[in-house]
DNA sequence: GCAATAAACATACAATCTGTATGTAAATGA
DNA sequence: TCATTTACATACAGATTGTATGTTTATTGC
């Protein structure tokens, strides 16, 4: 089903010995301390991981492909990782921080909860249009790691603006009172099949106007 | 990691050798056309696989495992279903199936476009309430086969119903127009959230509150 | 009614994959 | 400097998936 013409998969491409490795800075860059070797082993695998989770979906992609890709070995995977799983939560958790601060980054003063609210979708929509980024958070996360620890990823990570910029209408009136827990979810559920939508091609502009449409409905422009 | 204690699963229980096999009934009921056995094994894959994916999801559930629980042999299984994700999607099909009869059954006159809707989200809620559907259908279903053949499933067995709804509520005048597609995928988003956090225990009239409010928002009672 | 064929499995097998156990070299702390 | 961690590398056990290949039971053409 899956042809890999690569026969090495269980060692890296060339045992790096540390002797023969020096950077082209021309000082010998093989003297690194712990923290700095654990930093880059770490990191690149979760790129590489990233990057094949992204192309084929978690659980088409293999342990020794990712560290065939990471240039590492699968020891090395499983020292710094629990299992599997645990690099995908890794992965997840960098690309909901990026998610994060895109937002946090972009958002702007508002006159009205309506239109904070619209920025903010838009804004959102914008942060998960980097490739890849609606399969693992919106797809795959969910499937494999669940909805309740999603939710605390999210959480972890900041994503909080809908809550508060719910409750915020609420208090001042432009949102009559309901349940916000239930209400938060349902409108993060409709951005985020917006956002997957016009990540598999939609066009953005149709599902921009149908969220504008529903939060018009439910925020008095007070 | 996981145990299994019994050591002969790649064989059903006890040979069933056609010649002791004989149904209480009597007579002899070991002479079954093929139409009846296909009919009674894939029945029993699917009912035997249903129970699994639902219990330990599908990734986590073993076709050794599903075929020993069906009393069949895995040939029997591949021989019915081209890959562990073609029983998964036959379950699916039929969850679906029954998910739409149990709506189609429920509908009934409304006066109103919003009441309309509101009585068809409540139904859909009462369907997705059938223990395992909700990890089925909103949670395994879009990983393992993805949003686009799910959406194919939805529209087979007949979950036509929100659009075709939200279309009479435009032509009627009860709803602006806007983009069909978009508005239809956003709200059956936020439904799906709904049915999905109501299954997890959340206070199901918190969401129905919550559903109603954004249809109410969206629909004038005209 | 019988031979030929096809359907419905049953069994064995090859290729992988995951997680663990164990061994080794490089860093760190006393 | 020496003991101890840390950070891997390698080997291995168990289990899984899909396929290839028998074997038995129904169908079908004559």
């Amino acid at each position: 089903m899956q042809e890999n013409s690569d026969k090495s998969l269980e060692r890296p491409a060339a045992k790096p010995s540390a002797k023969t490795l020096r950077g082209p800075t021309g000082g010998n860059a093989q003297r690194r301390s712990n923290k700095q070797r654990s930093e880059s082993t770490r990191s690149a695998l979760i790129s590489a991981a990233r990057r094949l989770f992204v192309e084929k979906g978690y659980a088409e992609t293999g342990t020794p492909e990712i560290v065939a890709a990471a240039q590492v070995t699968r020891g090395a995977l499983y020292h710094h990782f629990a299992d599997k799983a645990d690099l995908f939560r890794a992965t997840l958790r960098e690309e909901a921080r990026a998610v994060a601060d895109h937002i946090e980054q972009e958002t702007e003063e508002a006159r009205s909860a309506l239109e904070a609210m619209t920025r903010g979708a838009d804004s959102y929509f914008a942060a998960m249009s980097v490739p890849g980024r609606v399969r693992l958070l919106l797809l795959d996360g969910p499937a494999v790691l669940g909805h309740a620890e999603m939710a605390e990823i999210d959480q972890e990570t900041g994503g909080e603006e809908l809550r508060q910029g719910l409750a915020y209408a609420m208090e001042k009136g432009a949102l009559a009172p309901l349940p916000l827990e239930a209400m938060t979810s349902i409108l993060s559920a409709a951005f985020d099949r917006a956002a997957l939508a016009i990540a598999q091609g939609a066009p953005a502009e149709d599902y921009k106007a149908a969220i504008r449409r529903m939060l018009e409905g439910l925020l008095k422009r007070a």
